[in-house]
RNA sequence: CGCGGAGUAGAGCAACCCGGUAGCUCGUCGGGCUCAUAACCCGGAGGUUGCAGGUUCAAAUCCUGUCUCCGCAACCA
């Protein structure tokens, strides 16, 4: 069944690092769109890649002694592993390291050039020279850079821009018309107040300050930044090329869909947009913004040794208890959030006890009562219309839910009819038929239901759990899996033999898994801490510590700095005779009260630095008791002013 | 008053736009069943919807104020 072509796109992973279960979410949302597209007879396109340009690659190549292309095709190739071992169907993984997308960006920048939508001009801006870096007004602190307290100067820096202005008008326009173009609502409405409405400004588009970018090609001291490289990526992927693009191009552009993570829908919404509108292009149907899978209450860190790969959760449950998990779990409109227990929870209630118990009982009594023959329907009752009801509403609310990118609810409408069908299995209780000849009849009705039932779902599960769904139709030894099939309940033939159970998802000891998990994550934080160790601190000289000027001082006074969540205004006697006030960041471990009267040590020599409108002369010592817990080091029964060495 | 989001049963969420008996999942307690993976089915307990006002015949829902939490921004000298 021919249904027209769909076009959809992951935004291109960042190769900076290996990506974390949470970065993995979006492919996996995805692809299940994508499978149950195709399912439904779309010709169906989907597009995901790496982004790998850019300054920060450059530094952490550097750090990590290989070259920039080097450590891209390092992490490109992390990228596309887990891409696959989450068991994703893209059609194309571009990098846009790639040489024709290298190519066709140059000729996109050099088209906009020349038609005057990019202008040369100079980027304007307050410039630290030993960090070679430009800061904004507000990015100063005390009007000094931020990074090293030194002076600043304006400075200009050549740089080519894109005149956003020129099409804000019709891009307004274009966002206002199409209601769907932005979703959810919520962010189409941040876009127009925040960005579009209070006027663009024109985009800064190149740079000169690092090299590992696109050159532009008729000004070779620049290269292309970010948006015009990564974004265009939707285009040249297909082939576009502003000399005559492929037949592919013109097939399948424009995007049905980009889905993308709500923290760069301005760039595909407004910046995305306008390209497309100086290049003549069309514009994407619809950008989705997504909210992002969270852990826990904890941030993941390396150190802790809870960050959490896709790779080794596939490892410990299986690709589809994975991917079920992400999409189930995960809420439509506020950010997810992810703990083992709650993956093994779910894992066991509804993959072990509904589904894969459902479908393992149906078999077995298959088998055990008619051999495995699937029978006619012959023997229809009331409670069946129920079971065929539910089914029917069950194929309207997942292609209603998917249609509007509400996985978990679409997830969830298939376990309540596996649910309903484990209850029509006590309303009609097989057993007891099966032990009365003359309701042989009845039986194989029942159990004729029961299959055709679970077959629904294997359908429909196909696009979340491919693997399962194939598994399901192996085990009824059925090849009617087509969404058409659907259409009317009924479509599995009698006289087929189903083949035997096996648990499609064997139930996990909870306490047991997250023990040891817990202990591979000790391993872990300790393998890593020993490895901070051994790198440390580099060792300095007498002279060095020389340096340092340590202090007793007097806590006389300390007030919260207002504006300021964790600094806390502390006014010292340092024996001098002049107050000293410094400004700390331990106002979430200590109330002002705790402190004042105490003597602690100060680095009396350490540059004043103003924090939050506060000029700190110095700071005092405090000790990392753990991760989050900070204490000061108070000292007894000396003078004032005493040096410490 | 920097921007934004959120406060609903023990936990996680839905209903809020467009007022009308507060619903789902997990857990818990009791019962049932035995085909099945200690699974499945039924029932109970558990919420004055953060707090205080207002509008209304009627407020989780609309309005005002207030408290708390979480992101981002600024800041841990």
């Amino acid at each position: 069944m021919e249904k027209g072509k769909f076009y959809i796109t992951t935004a291109i992973a960042y190769t900076s690092r290996k990506p974390h279960i949470g970065n993995s979410y979006e492919i996996v949302l995805t692809d299940a769109i994508a499978r149950y597209k195709r399912l439904q007879g779309y010709d169906v396109f989907f597009l995901t890649g790496t982004d790998e340009h850019g300054q920060k690659i450059e530094e952490y190549a550097k750090q990590a002694g290989v070259t920039p292309k080097q450590y891209v095709d390092k992490v490109a190739g992390e990228i596309k592993g887990i891409c696959d071992t989450l068991n994703t169907t893209y059609d194309k993984f571009i990098r846009t390291t790639d040489d024709y997308h290298e190519k066709t960006v140059q000729k996109i920048f050099k088209k906009l050039y020349d038609q005057g939508d990019i202008y040369k001009s100079e980027y304007e801006g307050l410039y630290c020279t030993p960090c070679e870096s430009f800061w904004t007004e507000s990015q100063l602190v005390d009007g000094k850079c931020p990074d090293c307290g030194r002076e600043v100067k304006k400075a200009k820096e050549e740089a080519y821009f894109l005149r956003l202005s020129k099409y804000q008008k019709q891009l307004e326009e274009y966002i206002e018309q199409n209601d769907n173009f932005i979703y959810p609502e919520s962010r189409k409405k941040e876009m127009l107040n925040n960005f579009i409405k209070p006027g663009l400004q024109d985009l800064c588009v190149s740079r000169t300050s690092f090299k590992w970018g696109i050159p532009v090609t008729f000004d070779d001291k620049h290269v292309i930044y970010v948006w015009i490289d990564a974004l265009s990526n939707y285009i040249t992927a297909l082939g576009y090329d502003p000399d005559g693009s492929s037949e592919q191009y013109k097939k399948y552009w424009p995007a049905d869909v980009h889905i993308i993570g709500k923290d760069i829908v301005r760039f595909h919404t407004i910046y995305w947009p306008i390209m497309l509108m100086a290049l003549g292009e069309p514009l994407p149907k619809q950008v989705y913004g997504h909210p992002w899978l969270l852990f826990g209450d904890d941030k993941m860190s390396k150190s802790r040794g809870n960050v959490i790969y896709a790779d080794d959760l596939v490892k410990l449950l299986g690709v589809d208890a994975v991917r079920y998990y992400l999409l189930a779990e995960m809420p439509h409109a506020n950010d997810g959030s992810i703990t083992y227990k709650t993956i093994i929870e779910r894992y066991n209630s509804d993959l072990a006890n509904t589904l894969g118990n459902l479908v393992n009982r149906t078999i077995a009594m298959s088998g055990k009562y008619f051999g495995g023959t699937v029978m006619e329907p012959v023997c229809e009752e009331e409670v069946d219309n129920e079971l065929k009801t539910a089914a029917k509403s069950m194929v309207e609310n997942v292609d209603k839910y998917i249609n509007s990118y509400r996985m978990a609810d679409a997830v969830e409408a298939v376990m309540s009819f596996a649910k309903r069908c484990n209850k029509y299995i006590d309303e009609t209780t097989p057993w007891a038929l099966a032990k009365d000849e003359s309701k042989k009849g009845r039986l194989g009705t029942v159990l004729y239901n029961l299959l055709e039932s679970i077959r629904f779902i294997a359908v429909l599960l196909s696009p979340f759990m491919p693997d399962t769904s194939k598994a399901i139709f192996e085990q009824m030894n059925c090849n009617v899996n087509s969404y058409d099939s659907l259409s009317s309940f009924g479509a599995l033939k009698p006289g087929s033999v189903v083949g035997t159970p096996t648990p499609l998802f064997a139930r996990i000891d909870s306490e047991k898994m997250l023990a040891e998990i817990e202990e591979a994550q000790k391993k872990a934080a300790a393998n890593e801490k020993t490895i901070e160790e051994i790198e440390g601190v580099a060792k300095i000289g007498i002279d060095d510590f020389a340096k340092v000027d340590l202090r007793v001082a007097e806590i006389k006074d300390c007030v919260p700095v207002k504006r300021a969540k964790k600094l806390l205004q502390l006014t010292l006697d340092d024996g001098t005779g002049k107050d000293r006030t410094v400004a700390s960041g331990i106002a979430q471990w200590y109330k002002p009260e705790q402190l004042i009267g105490k003597k602690v040590i100060v680095v009396s020599n350490l540059k004043p630095a103003t924090l939050c409108g506060v000029e700190s002369c110095g700071m005092i010592l405090a000790a990392d008791c753990a991760e989050n817990d900070v204490k000061v080091v108070f000292v007894d029964g000396m003078p004032n002013g005493a040096k410490v060495r």
